[in-house]
DNA sequence: TCGATACTTTACAAAACTGTCAATAGACGA
DNA sequence: TCGTCTATTGACAGTTTTGTAAAGTATCGA
């Protein structure tokens, strides 16, 4: 017999959601058991299959919905950037790189793509470098759209290894722990990158390479 | 009864090893199963359970043993990089950034790494800082200590981005697909290093906080 | 109030996996 | 050659886990 009263469809999927993310933080998406699932939510387990179709649906969705939140946390944020001015730009951009995977959310997020999770990185990214673009274009009117390219990969790279193993690697590296050195770092990162001319990026393949334009293969 | 012929107990760990890494790669650390080690390295699996204990202490080995090989190879290509001169510098820090984690060992040590398998970190990241400390200042005398930390974490958690979802994140946004597309990027990463100044680096936070020295908290 | 829909649960089946045990067989020294 | 040590194996047990099936029950519209 149920003895919990229903709830909405949509309600219980996102508690079971809930529920798998926190456990998945620790144990990662192959650890992850649909029975501890359904304990954490206060549900049987059937109960998780009915609603997401398997096991493997239930990372998929729980894949798409951190991506999503992923991108809409780091939009907003180059937005806010972007309406900034003069020496807030430091700040706005620091929080661009603190607020691009808070907690553990990029743990999370990196570990669901090695286990083969998809989610439309395409799209996402590209919006990225558009708004990233005009951000340089703000205050660096020769940036080119190339040198974006590649610094977005950079940051990019570096943000996705920082949700990995930043702590270790700080903690290794001699950086204090904790939210201040996190903070620390990412501002020093901020306020080179808003030194950074356009033209000290440029080097011996500058404009032969357009990511966008370039076509010529380029093997080895 | 047994029907392989005996080899040394090393010969033995490490083919078990290999195979278990090239599985891992595949499954990740959860993913992988002893009895497929075994049915890759063409032995019974209860053998891999006599020589690593289990198979826990068969992925402690692996990482182990990914860890140290990491080293090694960066290591040493820092050091050619300092005996390197002039114009051969970009090519011989290209090659650090290249060597550090081939092919799919960084993508191995990451996941091994997020599964709580554990490694000598501290050790290895300050045998790094030191050789790059030396090769900037190889090149730029006035390299401070603070900055080439920065650098070095940096790099670091760019490169462990790379291997992780480098290959994705550079298609999503438009950069060719293969090795030359990898060392492209590298190679420019490369020369921005070497063409950037320390005092480029410096910040409104500079000096006021050496890793190695700073001591005040900085919550928040 | 009645019926349909679908959310939820208990019980169960089937498969997979790790680790144990006893036995076999090669290697190596005396 | 003999004996010991250990690498190796087949068989097995116990546990865990995903997924299925059937039945119960809350919700909502007619």
């Amino acid at each position: 017999m149920a003895r919990k009263s229903y709830s909405s469809p949509e309600k219980a999927k996102q508690a079971i959601l809930d529920a798998a993310e926190s456990l998945m933080i620790d144990v990662g998406p192959a650890g992850l058991r649909i029975s501890a699932v359904a304990k954490k939510a206060g549900m049987a387990h059937p109960n998780i299959l009915h609603h997401f179709g398997s096991r493997e649906g239930l990372l998929n969705a729980l894949a798409n919905r951190i991506g999503e939140r992923a991108t809409v946390r780091i939009t907003s944020a180059i937005d806010q950037a972007l309406s900034a001015s003069g020496d807030d730009k430091v700040e706005a951009l620091t929080n661009v790189l603190e607020t691009a995977y808070p907690g553990d959310q990029g743990r999370a997020a990196v570990w669901l793509h090695l286990s083969g999770a998809e989610s439309s990185l395409r799209s996402n990214m590209q919006q990225i470098v558009e708004l990233s673009h005009q951000l340089r274009r703000s205050f660096d009117l020769d940036a080119s759209l190339e040198n974006t390219n590649r610094l977005v990969l950079l940051i990019t790279l570096a943000l996705v290894g920082e949700a990995v193993s930043g702590d270790n690697m700080k903690e290794a590296l001699g950086f204090k722990q904790g939210d201040g050195s996190r903070a620390h770092f990412k501002q020093w990162l901020a306020e080179i990158l808003l030194t950074l001319k356009d033209h000290q990026l440029d080097t011996s393949l500058s404009s032969t390479s357009n990511p966008d334009t370039d076509t010529d293969t380029d093997t080895e």
